[in-house]
DNA sequence: TATATTTGTGTTAATACTACACAAAATAAA
DNA sequence: TTTATTTTGTGTAGTATTAACACAAATATA
């Protein structure tokens, strides 16, 4: 066959932030060089030779805002032959969901800046970048109705509320917190400690915990958490 | 940046075959080429320049087996740096489902031969095919429990039970006729014809047909379908 | 004519979901 | 110090869905 193909290879990162009481974000970099230079952009870039394709968005994502972040999940590979200006670039998408206070964004030379942006208040993205954060966010909230991705994004020890709100945010709606309540309990990988949140105004709250023993087990036998109804 | 890249973009379309009665096959050619000559591979091969993921998909599929095929799914991407012994390759992978008896399979030059083998009996498969199948099969059974994807590989007038037979091969279990029945017939795009199918021993049945259209406008309302209890 | 095969059909019990409101415990304000 | 405000915690009843289950009818075949 012998065929000769250039074609260059990218990954990009579509990072979900939630904090408490927070709206959901998304992390942007603006572009420090052409093309799209000065425009906000997903964070991403060429994969190395020996390099895996998670390694590279990770790799990148640090680089270029210095959020360092241990799981990817692959969203889907976008390749139409005029997506990027230059020549032709497929990307090889992936999204994760982080608590934002956790990392000091820092920006390199290849990025301008890296902000946060409310994913209800997105500025214009280069290349087909709101394609790829269309899909991203789509996938999160699916997959937030079938599995509680959301523990990490918690304090170790939370009050039930941080929870729902979670949940109320990413979705974009609001929840019945008694029904919510119930559902997640079911699971049975909650559970209340004795202890209370020092609070603000309102009744105390009692702190409840995530058993991620009891959380992977499941999952390994297969159980499919089903949250559709919220 | 200037970096220097030398990548190389393949697709490998996992094509799942079942026809009345039969078993849950997929399509793959004998490779004619080293690495891996002799041995059994998915259909696929590099993109060329110009050429989009899904024409790319199609174009090989085409040449190397003789199957065209208008609807084939994204899968996954596979990018471990060694997954190809020449040099880097990473893989854009497909799936999609089809009648076998509606092509006359054909191999070309790359490929020695094409034939539908088993799922259940695959032979030895070259690079990391075997990982790239598990994935479409277990994506396919998903997949089949929340979309009636199966209608197309009925005939246009079908016995009930041809759906249940699908069902029943793809998911590799038994199902409950009645339940099953009523579950599908609540969705409301299958119709009853006044027709009787011409048969072999037993009673004879009613055909039912698919209504496309009905199904298509849920779709685009969003409408979720459930068969998740079969 | 008897046997085997396949289709067609309904009910009941158990489970899961939805919708909904108010008292309790604390802080904040008057 | 009293009152208002905020937030937590909790139960039920009606409805819908699911799961489990068996036998008669219609034909072909032996």
């Amino acid at each position: 066959m012998a065929l000769q193909q250039d074609i260059k290879v990218a990954v990009d990162a579509v990072v979900f932030g939630y904090e408490s009481k927070g709206n959901l974000s998304v992390l942007l970099i603006k572009r420090g060089v052409e093309p799209f230079k000065n425009t906000w952009a997903l964070p991403g870039g060429l994969v190395l030779e020996d390099e895996s394709l998670e390694a590279a968005v990770k790799r990148e994502l640090k680089e270029e805002t210095g959020v360092t972040i241990d799981y990817l999940e692959q969203l889907y590979t976008f390749g139409k032959p005029k997506r990027d200006p230059r020549n032709r670039v497929i990307s090889i998408s992936y999204f994760g969901l982080v608590r934002p206070n956790h990392f000091k964004i820092k920006a390199d030379t290849d990025a301008d800046e890296a902000k946060w942006f409310s994913v209800n208040d997105l500025p214009k993205l280069a290349f087909d970048h709101k394609t790829i954060f269309n899909t991203a966010l789509k996938r999160l909230k699916a997959k937030l109705l079938y599995q509680p991705i959301g523990f990490d994004l918690l304090s170790a020890e939370f009050p039930f509320s941080d929870l729902e709100h979670l949940y109320a945010t990413i979705l974009g709606e609001d929840i019945d917190r008694r029904n919510f309540r119930k559902k997640i309990m079911s699971f049975d990988f909650v559970e209340e400690t004795n202890k209370i949140a020092q609070q603000g105004s309102g009744r105390p709250a009692k702190l409840f915990k995530f058993n991620k023993k009891k959380y992977d087990a499941l999952l390994n036998d297969g159980f499919y958490f089903d949250i559709k109804f919220v």
